[in-house]
DNA sequence: TTTATTAGAAACCTTTTGGTTTCATGTCAA
DNA sequence: TTGACATGAAACCAAAAGGTTTCTAATAAA
């Protein structure tokens, strides 16, 4: 599976954008932040695991606590394989067309 | 689930990512899209179907073939939830930091 | 009006996913 | 050093996902 597609998959999931929400305001343990959850620990713990192993979270041990930080660049990353396919393309294409057209006037 | 996290979902599969791919080109219609690929077409045909249900692709019967085509605008919308959490609010949390700064000197 | 083409629907199967509980480990603090 | 705290790991479970085959329904073409 390509990168990208890691990174939609994780980021396809409602706890998984939510945690990217918190994460997007300050760094957080793995406690705070399942703290803003009704599940258990461990499974928001899992969430966290499977967006560390897609690069979207980088971890740092800080005594007891496993800080998570938000790779925005990673999203960023993502976001530029959507506007590959967005409307840009569209908008080039339809420049390229004209040029092509006011060559044969 | 969010409209977005749904669109994520749908650009989290690899075969999804290749419809994309495929028709950013032009529409297709289902046996052309699932000629492409090596799996039976009702497996094809349900990844059109996800894809529809979340706004990503739209169908037009035109006699007995259906015609896909590619919804860009929807996969800039998703494009425009990332770039809200990317690195474009650091850089204004940093500039107005300067901003209140400088308002102390 | 048959026959071939194009596609959706249903039933079924296996793997993955998202959750649980329980247990083990490392670190801070009394 | 003993206990409380923060976390990861493992075993387990139900539901969802991704695939298959078979059957049915339109439409086009002979």
């Amino acid at each position: 599976m390509s990168k990208t597609a890691q990174i939609f998959k994780a980021m396809g999931e409602p706890t998984r954008q939510q945690i990217i929400g918190l994460l997007a305001r300050r760094d957080m343990g793995v406690g705070e932040i399942a703290g803003h959850f009704s599940m258990s620990r461990p499974a928001v713990a899992k969430h966290l695991a499977l967006m560390r192993r897609c690069g979207l979270l980088e971890m740092s041990v800080q005594g007891r606590e496993h800080i998570h930080h938000l790779r925005r660049d990673k999203m960023h990353e993502a976001g530029q394989w959507i506007e590959q396919f967005s409307l840009f393309w569209d908008e080039k294409l339809a420049d390229l067309k004209q040029i092509v057209e006011s060559e044969h006037e």
